[in-house]
DNA sequence: CGCAAATTGTGATAAAAATCACATAATAAC
DNA sequence: GTTATTATGTGATTTTTATCACAATTTGCG
């Protein structure tokens, strides 16, 4: 009992209750996450339920209290460390975002096999592949972001697999063949693009 | 009969398809397409049948029927043209990335309000948010990308609105106010990077 | 040509996800 | 302190989505 999806919305809420927080509420009623995140509140209150979330009958529920709760389910507790490997554009993007800063989400460094790319100042590390299994064993790091064109993802992914990588978000547009070791989250902007543009050209409104 | 999901998987089924077609195949079968895709055979078979997609029986789907009918139920069989508005990191990644030239899908432009971002050379065009209603109506611009900050979703949203663009892929991290006339597709990396975290932190296994 | 093998297409069935609706509890009002 | 009001929490129900299973059809082979 526990699909994609509705962790999905479990990020979704905290994010709600981030932005209510930064409003100076104190509390929140399921209705207003609801609201925000664009679902019902029996959505929100069985999401809840379900993890053992639990508020209070006519008082809601405490941000703070919420957002601890939330964060723990989300692992967002402790620190996560990332590494990227294929500095192209949109791995540079996202070794460069700022959106992460706040959140207990940190980019290490960067991996490619272009020594051009490589860089060894602290802020946006870049190091050549052979490097890798050695980072992420000193650094602990077990989970990574891969960015490179389709044609070199299952190699890169073996050799993240080899360095003992448990969790891969994969932006190449293949799907990786693993076993169970390895978690691999896949994210493929073409796809979304199309997404939208089936949405658009049927003037469908999908139920976001 | 015609939900977000579905779509994603038949843009994945498409991507398959054009995989087998570059290594010479003719012809696809369910179980081929289901194991690259990792659905299953009778999963592909019933998307396909949904959108009146048909196949022979014992001689499954010939590739290139089977992408003219995708393409054109996702929309692919003609030029997609997006404009991009904030051009930060990501912005800047999606504007320069390669991914893209080879399907129907083609960045015209990017906006922003930062004069330094501004650049009139044809392969990268940043104009200023002023020139945007006018850029939209002259190339008949329907799509949009909206890259940035969460402070500034809002506004910039209206804007796009107000231009005429009937779709946009959002990556600001917050649920647009939006009425049926634009559908807003939302993506959130942050959120994408919590899930993985959720899936490897639990060692339990999506079923992607 | 006729039989065997393989694959589709889909109605029936099962599983999963979302919504409903209401008893239960907390709070506020007087 | 009693009553009225407002939210939660969750079992029951509905809706949606996916799987099963098999008849129908095509292909290949002797």
């Amino acid at each position: 009992m526990s699909n994609r999806t509705r962790i999905l919305r479990l990020s979704r809420y905290k994010n709600a209750a981030l932005r209510l927080k930064s409003l100076n509420f104190l509390k929140v009623f399921s209705d207003n996450l609801a609201d925000a995140t664009g679902v019902t509140a029996s959505q929100v209150r069985k999401d809840f339920s379900i993890f053992g979330i639990e508020g209070n009958r006519r008082g809601g529920y405490q941000i703070d209290e919420l957002l601890t709760q939330l964060n723990k389910v989300l692992g967002k507790d402790k620190l996560q460390k990332f590494i990227i490997v294929g500095i192209g554009n949109l791995g540079r993007a996202l070794i460069n975002y700022q959106g992460f800063v706040k959140s207990e989400i940190k980019i290490l460094a960067g991996f490619d096999i272009d020594p051009a790319k490589f860089n060894r100042k602290a802020d946006a590390l870049i190091l050549p592949m052979e490097e890798l299994p050695g980072f992420v064993k000193t650094n602990e790091v077990e989970l990574a972001i891969l960015t490179v064109p389709e044609f070199a993802a299952q190699e890169a992914f073996e050799k993240l697999r080899n360095a003992g990588i448990k969790g891969i978000l994969n932006f190449a547009p293949i799907r990786l063949k693993s076993d169970d070791k390895v978690i691999v989250h896949n994210l493929n902007l073409e796809t979304e693009f199309e997404n939208l543009i089936y949405f658009v050209n049927t003037h469908t409104v999908p139920q976001d």
